[in-house]
DNA sequence: AGCACGCCGACT
DNA sequence: GTCGGCGTGCTC
């Protein structure tokens, strides 16, 4: 009997290979260690996923392993194991889940090992970390001779003026030609040139003093009591799972660090993941003062030779504690014992294309079968976890309110916006309590933030004559007008822009009014109004990672009195000395055509609040509404999380959404409304005639055309299917997929199993 | 996803 | 006559 290995290549193919195993290799082909295979005409690098004895498989002529690369595995067995199960869980090829898991270099790089002559354990082709420079062109004072410039030298010094400096290689991204484009420039004495040494990682550039644990607080050192509890216990193959719900201020990040500090003390390693936009150098700096610069820290900002090189000191063991987002639920930490996800609630958990996985769901699972211990942390948890707690599967851990919270918490008050107009501005979403607020802040001394999710100047272009609104061509939604550039029209979906046309596109009248309120509008009224106040803005238009940092500082330094922005005015931590908060449009968030709105609006609201008021002065905020009755502004007035989460699940249990039923939606869209249409026939037919979908135990709903019919010029129609039972969702789930190669190839169709955006 | 094979339009 | 468009089929 020859020996056959299955092995996973990079391909996004649902399933693995299987090749034959020259004897020589036998002792080296292990599960997780990668070969070089070849595939198709191609050599690709693959990861073993099993050996077994065995003959072909009738019909195929099974292909050699060409060489094993790592003579030890690259992944662990306890991650490999999580890879496949997350793989079939989510439908997603094998291939693409180990595509998130292993850095690019370890992955593809199959002619740099070719070079090396294949030899095991040589694949150091990784570009040196630090001592190599990076060239950056700045742009001077220097004014050109108009027309002098044409081409990429134009468009290369326009970005360079707006930008200010750039790194070459990121020129060179847009512009094929920049390299000459910059020398041009410098010899016009237009831009100069530099090379310097990369920035330190922003995560690590100052030294960080160690500090030392405070005294625990009751609840705190119940809490820790209980994991650290489940951490003795994790030798034993047992695992624990924990919901830490605590408001903000009420300690959680300490009980983190106890735990983590149990878990290193007994040899293991832990995972920390935290919501995209949280991992910032402060946070990260907490986890410094405690345990030194013994951490990984996965960010988007790594170059991929930083990244890979964290990778591999995790995956040896030279570091035992990983931070990051998501995607930190991959990180290859040796003898796992604990895996922290911080503000568990948070939509950012959620991959939503290619692989899309819940990286706190992907955290109990991981968890779970290596025997570690989970703990969830939020303020205002997931339905979803609160119905776990019920169930038993999670422990419930409380931090309740701060000795003295109710002398710092904020009074929140709403403003019917169907009753009470606008202030002096004559903006309606601007009304007379909140300006009136806004003067008594700023009088004060204070800071204010103002919350609206709506980016651009206004949301729609509205033709004044005959009424209609001016839509994206190839999406179906309204063109939000942004001020920038001289007045462009913007798609916020497909990201076109375009000038904005002197007349109606359908009427010809020459008559187009702004309609509406968006935080360029908002941050300009408020400048107006208040003229000696410094108003800043902070959206995505504005600021992207490292510039919303820069705000949020400028904040803290109080260089600023009124911050204007979206959800990324929630998050910063520590604003200073902000005494207001205004809400000015609750119901764009809790209308949306989305059964989780409510609870995704109510977080929203709790959290915005948050920012209100420090230990010795409260706050004050103010919501904006048409319907102050509705329960998640009812409950936020009251900052009363549980009996939200009590009403809430009420709610959906009657109504049969998650966390009561299990989803699994199908997105199908084509560039022909028709194709797409009978698409996602075939796929709901699929289902319905599967057992679980003719026993009605699995509900087909649908097809249905998308909230969003059209999308970046696509049709997209939508597939749901429902079910109490995951096993049985799972088998209907997979006989609709099973759909997906019969249909027409101009189709595309994803599956996305617990579904969070239903947009 | 790549990458081939394969059958129909505008060019030397 | 050829170069090349992207439809369709496969990859152990």
């Amino acid at each position: 009997m020859p020996l056959l290995c299955e092995v996973a290549v990079p391909v996004p193919l649902a399933r693995a290979f299987s090749y034959e195993v020259p004897p020589a290799l036998a002792a080296s082909v292990r599960p997780g260690a990668r070969v070089l295979v070849e595939f198709g005409r191609k050599k690709v690098l693959g990861v073993v996923l099993a050996t077994s004895e065995g003959a072909a498989p009738e019909g195929v002529r099974l292909k050699p392993i060409a060489a094993v690369v790592d003579p030890e595995p690259v992944l662990p067995p306890e991650l490999l194991s999580f890879l496949r199960e997350l793989s079939s869980y989510y439908f997603a090829p094998i291939g693409e889940v180990l595509r998130l898991a292993l850095p690019a270099v370890e992955r593809e790089d199959v002619r740099a090992l070719e070079a090396q002559g294949e030899l095991p354990g040589t694949l150091s082709r990784v570009k040196q970390v630090g001592g190599r420079k990076i060239a950056y062109a700045r742009p001077t004072d220097a004014v050109e001779e108009p027309g002098v410039l044409r081409g990429q030298a134009a468009s290369v010094l326009a970005l360079l003026r707006s930008n200010g400096e750039m790194p070459i290689a990121r020129l060179e991204e847009k512009f094929g030609n920049a390299r000459a484009a910059v020398k041009k420039l410098a010899s016009l004495g237009l831009v100069v040139t530099e090379e310097r040494e990369p920035p330190r990682d922003a995560f690590f550039a100052r030294p960080e003093p160690r500090d030392e644990p405070p005294v625990l607080n009751e609840a705190q050192s119940a809490a820790e009591a209980r994991i650290e509890e489940a951490l003795q216990g994790i030798g034993a193959q047992k695992s624990a799972a924990f919901l830490l719900f605590g408001v903000t201020g009420s300690g959680k990040t300490e009980v983190y660090l106890r735990a983590i500090a149990g878990c290193l003390a007994r040899g293991r390693g832990a995972i920390v993941m935290v919501p995209e936009i949280a991992l910032t150098p402060q946070l990260v700096a907490r986890f410094r003062a405690r345990f030194g610069d013994d951490l990984a820290v996965l960010h988007s900002g790594l170059s991929e030779a930083d990244r890979h090189a964290m990778w591999k000191r995790v995956r040896t063991g030279a570091v035992r504690v990983a931070i990051g987002a998501r995607s930190a639920i991959f990180a290859p930490v040796a003898n796992l014992g604990l895996i922290l996800v911080d503000e568990e609630h948070d939509g950012s958990f959620k991959q939503e294309e290619g692989v899309r996985y819940h990286a706190r769901d992907m955290a109990l699972l991981r968890a779970h079968r290596a025997s570690a211990v989970a703990v969830l942390g939020s303020a205002t948890p997931s339905l979803e976890s609160v119905h776990l707690v019920r169930q038993g599967k999670l422990v419930e851990l409380r931090l309740p309110d701060r000795a003295h919270r109710e002398a710092t918490l904020p009074e929140v008050t709403t403003v019917d916006l169907r009753r009470i107009g606008a202030g002096p501005t004559g903006n309606k979403l601007i009304s007379l309590p909140l300006h009136r607020a806004l003067e008594k802040t700023l009088a004060a001394g204070e800071q204010a933030i103002l919350f609206l999710n709506r980016r651009g100047f206004a949301p729609s272009v509205v033709c004044e004559s005959c009424g209609h609104v001016a839509t994206c061509l190839a999406c179906s939604v309204a063109l939000t007008f942004h001020r920038a550039r001289g007045g462009r029209m913007r798609c916020h979906y497909c990201d076109w822009e375009g000038p904005m046309p002197a007349a109606c596109s359908e009427c010809r009248a020459p008559a187009l009014a702004l309609e509406g309120l968006g935080t360029e509008r908002l941050e300009e009224t408020i400048a107006e109004a208040f003229p000696t106040a410094r108003v800043a803005r902070l959206d995505r238009d504005v600021a992207d990672g490292a510039k919303a940092e820069a705000i949020l500082a400028k904040m803290r330094a109080g260089e600023i009195d009124v911050l204007v922005g979206t959800q990324m005015v929630t998050k910063g931590h520590d604003l200073g000395n902000v005494t207001l908060v205004g809400v000015l449009n609750a119901d764009a968030a809790l209308s949306l055509p989305d059964f989780r709105a409510s609870e995704r609006g109510f977080q929203l609201l709790v959290q915005v609040a948050g920012r209100a008021g420090r230990r010795d002065r409260p706050g004050r905020v103010l919501i904006q509404t048409r319907n102050p009755e509705q329960p998640a502004v009812q409950f936020a007035k009251r900052h009363d999380v549980s009996a939200f989460l009590e009403h809430e699940l009420a709610d959906r249990a009657e109504v049969g959404y998650p966390p009561f039923s299990r989803l699994a939606l199908f997105r199908v869209d084509a560039l022909d409304e028709e194709v797409a249409r009978r698409a996602a026939g075939v796929i709901a037919a699929h289902a319905k005639t599967s057992p679980e979908g003719q026993s009605r135990v699995v509900e087909v709903l649908g097809p249905a055309a998308a909230p969003l019919a059209r999308l970046r010029g696509r049709y997209r129609f939508r597939v749901l299917l429902r079910a109490k039972d995951r096993r049985a969702l799972r088998a209907a789930t997979a006989a609709a997929a099973a759909a997906i190669p019969e249909i027409d190839r101009r189709v595309r169709v994803v599956v996305d199993v617990d579904p969070v955006a239903m947009l």
